[in-house]
DNA sequence: TTGTAAGCGTTATCAT
DNA sequence: ATGATAACGCTTACAA
């Protein structure tokens, strides 16, 4: 606790010449008609010349209520979930709420009690793309460790039904397949992330279901982990496999893509002209590529609103509906027509 | 707070027929030769079968600690704060700590009471690369709002005298302008930040004190936001001004690096042999550029870990001794022999 | 070895 | 319109 020696809101009360109550109602805002304007100001002068804080500790053990949420992300270091952050702490801010962000240990394995690691007192959970196995530990009913749980960008057939707010990556994915058919590739690679993770499950699934039905397509698959060294090497695999090369590799993720355009640079293939590559998050990274990253933008800031509003909801003892958020097709310099 | 019907040490204490005192002392660990193993036994028993969990706002009431330090930094996008939690967070776990991450609005502006947005109750602060503006609202001796406070990557002669834990940016750089001099470079232009913060001063100082000694150098300087269109851009001036063109681009960082091989790219000008780009920080940035880039290696987690013990040191009433974290060129494919 | 009891600072329910 | 007063759940002297 900060209260060191601070003020209290008895040490008001006293220099106001008034009753805790009475600070206490003041400071609420919950004042109107109780008490009179005179004395309301003199509470708040009294309050402001102390510097007068009160003690969350103190207010959240009577009210029950910590006025926080605890964002649970698999990595900080990815700017999606900054992103996700930003929006969620918008929304948060605006009922008086704070976010906590906890960052997952490794993101492997069952995220053991999140409520012991992050130790601040806390209201509801906001759980961001976790791992399937990470679920094991968390969310039964909804709840995690007996909290009011808000999945993100996780698979909504979970096991204990926790509401969830999720991208719509398979339309983003047939957004993408859709581009490079109508470019006239045939030839396409599926650079997909390692993870058991909904989102890239889906993903894999979305990418056979839209090109399974083009008749001449020759769709391949190469797996490789979450970094632009493994999307490098995967790359490289795939642009070297015997039979006829792909014209274009459709990434799961922009650091994937990056991977993929320093294999092809590797191999002294020129992009888009002897291959297409495109990525997946429009990052800042897709940008600072050259050529510039064909990708999808996935709405990052949004998912954390409408998380947030959700748990909020769910605070409130409603019941949000889980809803699915549309995402768009960004096309740049990283893909063009098929080759010959 | 989350104790809205779940279970009380009073409950776990009526469970085990015992005091709550006693579940307090067993739970706490402070039971050595206080209560016999056998009653602390059915403590724990009855404990985790009712899943009992402390409550925290009441523990910090109690204490008067709420176990929680809060996090400043001035953007959560930057894989370096990522990793400075990291760092952070760890030491803090040994001790039975949390951290508590708060992305100071906008970076810009006074950082305006981060002690009521960030919600959670705190014992101290740890602030990572604050603009020097921001740092007015925080900070008069060595406290930030009344909270014990240890500065990172920030003005060890600022007022108010916190400890700073520091890298060695200016060596950092120093060790780059040798490598570029070594190589044969002459002219070279310092693409710096444009942030008014300690880190950027420092390094623009470094520069000129390292090149000002060489007689046949031809230093310039372009200032630019932090992000790769603003380097872009910055970069495209400084390869196109009149008189001759430099043969290296020292950059305040690896996002700026970025831009600075995306100008490159479109001047048709090659990497490394027409023109050397270093970078600053490492992130994996560096590493998924195409040439990768020669960068100084930033020791983030150090900084975090070494910033806590200092935190702790000063909650437990010590006074941390402010420090400076040796950083490491690293040479990759970005610089080479200066052309001619 | 264990239990009793006080109190942390706040909010909310009653009286006045 | 304002003031006593009782909780909230926990830790920690102190008493037994």
């Amino acid at each position: 606790m900060r209260n060191g020696g601070g003020p209290t809101s008895r040490d008001v009360a006293r220099a106001a010449g008034v009753s805790q109550a009475t600070v206490s109602l003041v400071l609420g805002g919950k004042w109107r008609g109780r008490v009179s304007e005179r004395t309301a100001q003199t509470v708040r002068d009294a309050a402001g010349d102390l510097g007068y804080r009160p003690n969350l500790a103190a207010r959240s053990l009577r009210t029950g209520r910590a006025g926080t949420a605890l964002l649970v992300v698999p990595a900080l270091t990815h700017e999606y979930f900054a992103r996700v952050y930003t929006g969620a702490a918008a929304v948060a801010a605006e009922h008086g709420f704070g976010v906590v962000l906890y960052p997952s240990p490794a993101g492997v394995g069952p995220a053991r009690d999140p409520f012991g690691s992050a130790r601040a007192a806390i209201d509801g959970v906001l759980a961001s793309s976790m791992a399937a196995d990470a679920l094991a530990g968390i969310g039964d009913g909804g709840r995690a460790g007996g909290l009011p749980l808000v999945m993100l960008d996780s698979d909504p057939a979970a096991p204990g039904g926790a509401p969830t707010v999720n991208l719509a990556v398979a339309d983003g994915i047939r957004q993408m397949a859709r581009h490079l058919l109508a470019l006239g590739h045939r030839r396409i690679t599926h650079v997909a992330g390692d993870v058991d993770a909904w989102t890239f499950r889906v993903r894999a699934r979305a990418v056979a279901a839209e090109l399974s039905d083009v008749p001449d397509a020759l769709t391949r698959t190469v797996r490789c982990a979450l970094d632009v060294q493994a999307a490098r090497e995967a790359s490289f695999r795939a642009l070297t496999a015997p039979g006829p090369r792909p014209t274009a590799l459709l990434c799961d993720g922009d650091l994937l893509a990056a991977g993929a355009l320093k294999a092809a640079r590797t191999l002294g293939l020129r992009v888009p002209r002897d291959l297409s590559v495109s990525g997946f998050d429009d990052l800042s990274l897709a940008g600072a590529l050259d050529p510039e990253l064909t990708t999808v933008r996935l709405p990052a800031e949004e998912v954390g609103a409408a998380g947030m509003a959700a748990l909020l909801r769910l605070l409130d003892g409603g019941r949000p509906e889980s809803g699915e958020l549309p995402v768009r097709l960004v096309v740049r310099g990283s893909t063009g027509p098929a080759p010959g």
